[in-house]
DNA sequence: TTTTTCACCGATAGTACTATCGGTGAAATT
DNA sequence: AATTTCACCGATAGTACTATCGGTGAAAAA
């Protein structure tokens, strides 16, 4: 036995990540409904009563798990994303774009499985972390397709781009469920589905930019995209 | 004004009918979470103890909503269908495989929306209806892809046309709340999109299901075109 | 009419959870 | 060593909900 002299602070720290942990597992493993300062307290090991030292209320627990998940999402995406730039792979870079929010969201079931959940629920406190991260996927797909050559001149062909990010996106959820339980054991196979998927979307959509059905405009305005995929977002981390 | 001469069972009936749509709003407002026997009674008009006259428990009631949200949301998909196959078109028999379930999901907002939630939610009673709903659809569109042609051999294509049923499913799913939500105004468009993103889906297939056992082979350029799926397009234009 | 049935009511016991209280002992500070 | 700080404790008041009770009046049956 391990005999460290923790300090004060350390071991309230400690205490703190075993609160927000419990209640991970508690928010994943029988939902928002089954979470209380009882059992979260009780899992991590203390009296209920001192939840109330870590954490103004339930509500403001869920609010730093969010931020910290989110936080740990866009990490994975980042990490997947420098990864994928240092491979070869740049015969599929488009495959790519669809492995990386995979995997990002395997690298972490539980945050894709409560995700899931309080996107569409009213009451979830979660809510909102749920629609950040739905939006931030799906920006990154869109940003990746426009960094494809998918430019979106057009009110309309923004909003196509904007549908086909947000069904790939939905998709990519589900197979990523679908992976997690078992039902798709290879990721590459997930990532092969969602490329053939977005493949022909993306067909619709430069169909529709080289030849314009109604050409009241001539104007073709090549213009050059946003250059940075989502790297714009979070380039923070420089090179 | 009216006099109705409601027979006492008549009565019952109708307060049972309202206790569900009482249920049914609640539950798209404010979730599972904010249902009780309080506000349910409250809002059907009656005392918190008579809910107990009509219903074991909260868990009875969901019972019954889910088994008449299914039928609803059968039916809904059922009318879609057959009005579907009254319509001339046969030019767009694949597109008309993507209107309908968006058209049945539509009809029925708060049933969507719920069953979305429920699906991934543990602690759910409508867990099962979700997951009941979700296989349907996707059966559903297993099917009709079938129908189009899209047969599947092997394992391997058994497994690929289930993974492209779901992520359509979850494409199709998505792209309903969006248009709910008032952000695709044109369910058309929608459908557009579902039948583009899936016709590169089953390009994937089709070129595995015909062509020999090399994986080598690149994509050829050539359309062999079976059952002639993405031949209507839509409006063809070559341009 | 008389009697029975029963949908509905108010009251309430029981359960589960929240959030605050004063107290305690060991770490930290003096 | 003496004092202060504070993470944690048990107890408990307060809140919200569930599910059951006996009572009531009007519809239905006799």
């Amino acid at each position: 036995m391990t005999t460290p002299p923790l300090s004060r602070s350390e071991a309230k720290d400690q205490t703190r990540r075993r609160l927000i942990r419990a209640a991970l597992a508690i928010l994943d493993q029988e939902g928002e409904a089954g979470l209380s300062t009882v059992k979260v307290a009780k899992a991590a090991g203390i009296a209920q009563s001192s939840f109330y030292v870590h954490f103004k209320d339930m509500q403001d627990l869920l609010r730093v798990l969010a931020e910290e998940g989110g936080e740990r999402l866009r990490g994975a995406m980042r990490e997947a994303r420098r990864k994928a730039r240092e491979e070869p792979g740049d015969l599929d870079r488009h495959r790519d774009t669809f492995r990386i929010p995979l995997e990002a969201s395997c690298r972490h079931p539980e945050l894709l499985r409560i995700q899931l959940r309080a996107r569409h629920d009213p009451s979830s406190a979660l809510r909102d972390f749920a629609v950040r991260t739905a939006a931030a996927y799906r920006d990154h797909h869109a940003a990746d397709l426009a960094a494809l050559g998918y430019t979106a001149d057009d009110e309309r062909d923004r909003r196509r781009l904007e549908m086909i990010a947000e069904g790939i996106n939905a998709a990519t959820n589900a197979l990523a469920i679908g992976h997690l339980e078992g039902r798709y054991p290879d990721l590459d196979e997930c990532a092969d589905i969602l490329t053939a998927l977005s493949r022909g979307a993306l067909r619709l959509l430069r169909h529709e930019a080289t030849g314009p059905r109604h050409p009241d405009r001539s104007e073709p305005a090549h213009r050059p995209a946003p250059a940075d995929p989502a790297a714009g977002e979070q380039r923070g981390d420089g090179g």
